[in-house]
Formats: C-alpha cells, sequence, structure tokens
DNA sequence: GTCTATAGGCTGATAGAC
DNA sequence: GTCTATCAGCCTATAGAC
C-alpha cells in the first residue's frame, strides 16, 4: 500500500472549504465552519495549513497551473485554430469548474492571492492568440465576450451533459469571434 | 434655491462607498473606512442609513429599478431587433457602471440583499426576449454569452471611448447571437 | 494530530452627551 | 448631526496539554 503523497485530512480540509465556499462564497467561508464540516476544531486546521491564504492558494494552484501550462503549449505551437484553442481553455475551466466557480463569483480573491497580474496576464496572452499583439478594441471586446462566456457557462449551466455544454458554448463563443 | 431632496452627506456617504467599493470590493469595505473617507466616524452613518444592508440597498436600487423598467417596456412592445434591446441594456448597465462593476465583482452581494432571485428572473426574461419561452441549450448559452459579455465589457475597457465601446461591444454580442 | 483556552483585532451596531 | 465610549460577536492565529 503506497504512503499518500498529501495527507487525507487535509484533502478532506480542501473538499470541506471547496464546498463551503461554493455555498456562501470565499469571504463568508470561515476557518471555523470548515473545521466544523470536517468534524474536527479550528486549530486542528492549523496543523495541516500554515494560514488561511495558504489553504486558499492551495485551492486556486491546480486551475492556475492548467492554464499556466495550457497557454504555454498554446504559444509554442505557431498555427491555430481558434475553436480548438477555446475548446481547451474550456476543459480546464470545465475540470476545475469548483475552483472556477469561486474565482468567477468572487474575483478579488485573486487579487488577495496576488494572482490579479498573473489573471490579467492571461487575457492579454489570449488576445494575441486569438488576434495577435496588437488587438483593436473591436478585437479585444470579442476576446472578452468569448473568454468571458466559457467560464460563465462552465459555472452556470451544472446541469447539462459536458459534451452538449461544451459545443453549445463553443459555438456560441466561436459566433462572437466571428468564425 | 429648491430644498436638496436628499441629503447632501447622505451622498457623499454613498460616493465614498462607491469609491471604496470599486477600490476594495464589497465586503473589503467596511463602515469604519467609509466614515473615514467621508472625514466623519462610524456612528454618524447611523443617522443617515439605519444599517450597512440599507447603504447597499441604496446603492443597487437605482439600477434594479433601471433595469426592471427596460424589460418591461421591452416586454410591452411585441416587436424586437436584438441589436436594439442589447443596446438598450448595455446603456443601462454602462449608466450605472459603478455600481455594475461592484455586482460584477461580487455577484453574492446580490444574494445577501435578497436580489437573486431578481437577477436570475432578468437572465430568464430577456433569454425570452430574444429567444421566446423555452430556449434550447444553444440559446441559452448564446443568451449568457452576449448578455454577460455586455457587462463585462462595460466594467473592463473604463478607458474606452463610449460610442466606440458601445459598437464594439453590440458588434461582440450579435455575433454571439448569430444576428 | 487533535484538543482546550485564549490573545488580539476587526466588525456592525447602540447609548447618550453636546 | 456628529461626537466619545462601548458592546457583543465574529474572525485569524497561537500556546501548550495530551
Amino acid at each position: 500500500m503506497p504512503r499518500p503523497r498529501t495527507s487525507e485530512t487535509a484533502e478532506r480540509i480542501r473538499a470541506a472549504a471547496l464546498e463551503l465556499i461554493a455555498e456562501k462564497g470565499v469571504q463568508q467561508a470561515s476557518l471555523r465552519e470548515i473545521a466544523e464540516r470536517v468534524g474536527i476544531t479550528k486549530p486542528a486546521l492549523y496543523y495541516h495549513f500554515a494560514s488561511r491564504e495558504e489553504l486558499l492558494r492551495g485551492l486556486v494552484q491546480p486551475l492556475v497551473d492548467d492554464v499556466e501550462e495550457l497557454l504555454a503549449r498554446l504559444e509554442s505551437a505557431p498555427s491555430h485554430d481558434a475553436r480548438e484553442m477555446l475548446g481547451a481553455y474550456f476543459d480546464v475551466t470545465y475540470r476545475h469548474r469548483a475552483i472556477t466557480k469561486m474565482v468567477m463569483q468572487d474575483p478579488s480573491v485573486l487579487a488577495h492571492l496576488d494572482l490579479a497580474a498573473v489573471v490579467d496576464g492571461w487575457r492579454r496572452r489570449i488576445q494575441a492568440l486569438l488576434f495577435g499583439p496588437a488587438p483593436t478594441l473591436a478585437q479585444q471586446t470579442r476576446a472578452t465576450v468569448a473568454v468571458g462566456g466559457l467560464g460563465d457557462c462552465t459555472v452556470m449551466f451544472t446541469d447539462a451533459p459536458f459534451d452538449e455544454l461544451r459545443r453549445a458554448t463553443l459555438d456560441a463563443a466561436c459566433a462572437t469571434l466571428g468564425r
């Protein structure tokens, strides 16, 4: 039996935190309530996480890593199909949709984790992938509507089957880009 | 000289609150900081507003009223052009863009003000105006991307000239709808 | 690893003087 | 209308026993 790479309790804490955040929002999810849901006391959390900020950072990191990896991959390949790129982006946000929901429902958490600049960079890099390094305002708005829409649909239509949602969302986003 | 219909201090409080909320988010804008910015003490706020919730409600209400009025007007007129409807919606969000930004940066404030159901109703009513009473998932995603995009662009491109932004945003939203 | 107990600070809100 | 003083309640975080 392999030794678990991460503590099981830490994993349960993360899961409870994500649950509670989905229900009440980031700011409203206190360590007391998270601990209660796990069935331990608040100080016990501090054995697994140095601070509330570290816990949140650990929740967001997998999404951040995957988006960074995706963008690096897209930027290294010279030719792109817009639908392929947006599809890959949709898949990432969908895979991490609990975190995506958390970030979209309260973007201020990003600033608190010093990730505002990172996410702002994502927007510019995606615009560059779609329209080159100096997009016009018309192109910026289209990229904003398309990419923002991917996230919106990911977190809004949680009951729809994945394949159907993916197709419908990408159809809408590609129509926005005029492709 | 006409007596002012609303207290001047109350107006300064509202302005300071909106400023601070734009900078730090709703949850992070405390009454203490708002009072500080106005140049009065915290208890003095309570002479003008019964509670923090009442202050927030007063900020959001003008946007709520204008959207309700717009939707009622659109629903009462039998024939519609999509670009006209979206344009009218854009104008409302732009006119109240400080509040729009606040709501989009932290939608949970709506739930706290018991407005979540109201705003959810807006989404359904707009979808009905665009696609009839029972839109398919494909139509729902297109409406979501288009309408969400209007709000996103309103708060994101604050430096762009109004006319140019309006045209670019509506072009993108109408392309999303396939019109 | 988890507990009890507690420190220290911030919050929204109130009482009562001026 | 605004102030000082204060309250109760919540928060994050730590100390130290087991």
